[in-house]
DNA sequence: AAACCGTGGTA
DNA sequence: TTACCAAGGTT
């Protein structure tokens, strides 16, 4: 009953994202899994298209320096994953002959890959039968099943035993409820307000049943002004457009002479206005995590 | 295991 | 306008 009405609605809802489509390749699915990760689809689909023409398969990104996934990473966020991108597709050339792997485990084994990245891959590439929970599904779990209106603060055993007995036995139809219940949460059954009046499993929500009670803790915001993470985004902004390597003091210190012109993305860096050894911090932090390294004449993505 | 890691659209 | 939030992973 549940699994028919949801796959009736995904039938006609679902959203055709390219990486969807029967052209999909796995590579391409692994691509966008991490590019997904905590961000927007909307975001993703440029970058997306453009990896794909540049870079059509792993051996083809695992050719290039790490830096320059950075640089096409552009603006969508934690650029670690671009790092970690690079990293994985080195691997699936170095272990697996250039071809994702389609396992679990294997999949689970590159870098940036975690449980439900592996999971997805496996079952939205390759058609397996995985228990894949994200947000999404966390999301309307904990509405549908539960009567709650948010999930746990953090992923618990006792939702994974719980979205592996929902399953479906069928590997074809797993895969389908797998992406339907993923597509519900982000269409239907958003964290904000859902729109329960869409929702094809209404009359069986355990959260409108109740009476849609309200959250019982509040989600702890991320702060953001004044934070290492926007003096790190600042700086990777700043490399991400220098066509050579950034002069430290050109970092450290606001340019008194403004006459030739700074970089906008410079500019923006010092209107941070963050101490020195702030500054220095957030700088270290990126050499550590390899989104820049350090050469005799300054700054720069990593070569 | 709590904290950290970017970014921009939206209400 | 501010705060929330988006197909998480790593330490």
């Amino acid at each position: 009953m549940l699994h028919a009405r949801l796959s009736d609605w995904f039938d006609d809802a679902a959203r055709d994202l390219p990486w969807r489509l029967p052209s999909r390749t796995p590579w391409g699915v692994l691509v966008s899994e991490f590019m997904l990760q905590q961000t927007p689809v909307s975001r993703v689909l440029p970058v997306w298209e453009d990896w794909m023409s540049r870079w059509p398969t792993p051996a083809d990104l695992a050719a290039e320096p790490a830096g320059e996934a950075l640089r096409h990473w552009g603006r969508l966020g934690y650029p670690r994953r671009a790092v970690r991108l690079h990293a994985a597709a080195t691997a699936v050339v170095v272990r697996h002959g250039g071809q994702v792997p389609g396992s679990h485990d294997e999949l689970l084994a590159l870098p940036g890959v975690g449980t439900y990245t592996a999971a997805a891959v496996a079952a939205f590439a390759f058609g397996r039968r995985e228990t894949v929970v994200d947000t999404n599904i966390r999301r309307v779990h904990a509405r549908l099943v539960d009567g709650a209106a948010l999930p746990a603060p953090s992923l618990t055993a006792a939702e994974m035993n719980r979205a592996a007995t929902l399953l479906p036995d069928d590997a074809g139809s797993s895969v389908r409820w797998n992406a339907a219940v993923m597509e519900l949460g982000a269409l239907v059954c958003t964290a904000r307000t859902p729109a329960c009046e869409q929702c094809p499993v209404l009359d069986l929500c355990a959260w409108v049943a109740a009476g849609r009670p309200a959250p019982t803790y509040v989600p702890r915001g991320q702060s953001w002004a004044g934070t290492d993470r926007q003096v790190r985004g600042a700086i990777m902004h700043v490399l991400r457009h220098a066509d050579a390597p950034v002069p430290r003091p050109l970092i450290h210190d606001r340019p008194v002479d403004l006459a030739f012109g700074a970089p906008a993305a410079l500019e923006k860096l010092h209107a941070l206005n963050a101490p020195p050894e702030q500054l220095e911090r957030a700088l270290a932090g990126l050499l550590t995590d390899g989104l820049a390294e350090e050469t005799p004449n300054g700054v720069q993505l990593p070569a």
